[in-house]
DNA sequence: CTGAAAGCGCTTACAG
DNA sequence: CTGAAAGCGCTTACAG
């Protein structure tokens, strides 16, 4: 049950049924087509293991990560997390001899800069994000040219050609919070869409969890009132005009923010004495948790970005190793947290 | 970075490095202490892809599992599930040497019986359900005497010693049940708890569950209206009495099922007439997910039984080749699922 | 009590 | 175009 079975089975030796499971050059075509079909009747497959044990000191499988830089002012960094899973995958592999760089950008500029210093050095994989859309477009070029498997995190943009994304359905994940703010808010009440306005780079996924909550109303044919708050990234949130009208009525209210600042809305109703309001927000930073834990936010939606860090180093490896490419294109699940199973901090 | 690296450096032969990190016997203690010494030093970790090279086709791990046999007559069998994932991880495991044999049973005459099958044969480990408590803790002694490892899925119970449980809390899935229907519902409204008598065996969850769900109405101190409905297995719930006039009230319903049956429900309200009646259930069956889809049930509970096998599998290759017992005791987490996060079926 | 050798399945560098 | 040998890190069976 291995390549030494299948040189016996064809009268070859080891040396050449390894040319031809790699399909180097240098092999007769008889020899060729005797060895495949050899390898086809015993349903052969390679032991990821052993061939990895020697490369494993010899030929390191080299993977680059490119993420925004932690945020180290703020008590939370989003993008610890999916290192976090990064790290994960990379000790379990590191026996297969698999390694990481990270190397981090703030803006379009270092992100381009960065992606150029990554392509100049050899690297087996890249794990970035498409925050950028000329840019990534420019990577993926690049990659392309240089036949490296790219995975895209967090996000999905519209590229030029076909990208390998692990990321949440940000439409689901919208529709998702239609659904549990329209049972805690019913049809009569007024709800109000917190949209972030990112200056550096794209957030599409703001626009798709709006898009999306908007049409779960549309499936289940309502008609509710939706207002579209838009405000500043490193700023709060402001009411205004016929907006804190509106939040003083008795009727219920349902916000749902389409980040991570969802804790940010508990100080604002206070403050204007809004009452009967349903808060549902993204991530589980330590802010929102502990809204969630004083009732003050009713649900968030969780990324798992630990996870998507953790499925992309794996993902790649299988695809390298195995030319498995099934793992590099994942939808995340939309993950529901209450006060209830949110995880302890 | 290998057994030969701490040979060379405590002057011994890799046979010895390899003797004292087996805790064989027929080491001198001078020799052992100095091996030991540098193998702290140099943070050694054996490379578990190497060891189980050879031993894959010498020496297989055998793990046995007994779960309940499969319902064929109905369309969906829950213990296919975790099967499932026992399945998918024997398969990552394959090339490691790891086998698996499934065995079932039917009541806890067949569990026990069997359960002393397997001890008589010479397996590696164990996975299992505590569903009968007297046999599951002599299961248990036979193991500790053979000093092979038990993983219990799907339950806890209270056994005489230690033991390892693969589970979700389901005290807190009842408390994240309570939570999600007092949003439908609110204070005012009245709910049903319908419960399921297992002739055979401890339906221990179902119990921690609706404890779960009345301790969540005491968390947020609201008084109301509980009732429980029992049924028994394969027989759908009735409504009795007094049940039937608070069903008919306007007030909003809540109705927990704290089994798989939930989709037992909506045709029942319907022949009552029953309406603003909101239902949350468990498991993601084919039925369940039909009235997910139909909106007539509200939110299920997935206790992911798919990833406690996965999770058995690889936490005892894990515990067997790196002593590391550390996901042999796993919470799953409380999976809350709504039409618009539903798997597609 | 200790070492040297063979071998697990695969890859590589060399020889022919 | 093909084969034989060495080696990856570890384990085992044998020799001393």
């Amino acid at each position: 049950m291995g390549i030494k079975r299948i040189a016996k089975l064809a009268n070859v030796s080891i040396g050449t049924v390894d040319r031809v499971l790699h399909k180097r050059s240098g092999v007769a075509k008889e020899t060729e087509k005797r060895v495949l079909k050899i390898i086809e009747e015993t349903g052969y497959v390679k032991n990821t293991s052993a061939s990895r044990l020697k490369l494993a000191s010899v030929k390191k499988i080299r993977m680059a990560v490119l993420i925004p830089r932690e945020n180290n002012t703020q008590q939370w960094n989003y993008w610890r997390l999916p290192k976090e899973g990064i790290l994960k995958a990379v000790e379990e592999l590191s026996e297969m001899g698999v390694e990481v760089d990270f190397y981090s950008f703030l803006n379009s500029t270092s992100f381009a800069a960065r992606g150029h210093e990554i392509f100049a050095e050899d690297y087996d994989a890249l794990v970035t994000v498409p925050f950028f859309k000329k840019e990534s477009n420019e990577l993926q070029q690049l990659a392309k040219a240089k036949d490296i498997p790219v995975v895209f995190l967090d996000t999905e943009i519209a590229l030029d050609g076909p990208a390998n994304f692990i990321r949440q359905n940000s439409h689901n994940a919208g529709r998702v919070a239609g659904r549990l703010l329209h049972g805690l808010v019913g049809s009569e009440g007024d709800y109000f869409i917190v949209n972030i306005i990112n200056d550096k780079g794209v957030h599409a996924s703001g626009q798709q969890r709006e898009d999306g909550f908007r049409a779960f109303f549309k499936s289940i044919n309502q008609k509710v009132s939706i207002q579209s708050i838009q405000h500043a990234v490193d700023v709060a949130p402001v009411f205004v005009g016929e907006m804190i009208e509106k939040l003083k009525k008795d009727a219920p209210k349902g916000i749902f923010v389409t980040n991570s600042r969802a804790h940010l809305i508990p100080r604002l109703l206070m403050s204007h004495d809004v009452r009967n309001a349903f808060v549902v927000g993204f991530d589980l930073n330590e802010r929102n948790l502990m809204c969630l834990q004083r009732d003050e936010i009713d649900f968030l939606i969780n990324q798992k970005p630990d996870y998507q860090g953790y499925a992309a180093i794996k993902g790649l490896f299988n695809f390298l190793t195995k030319e498995d490419a099934s793992a590099l294109n994942l939808q995340i699940p939309v993950e529901i947290i209450v006060k209830e199973n949110a995880p302890q901090f």
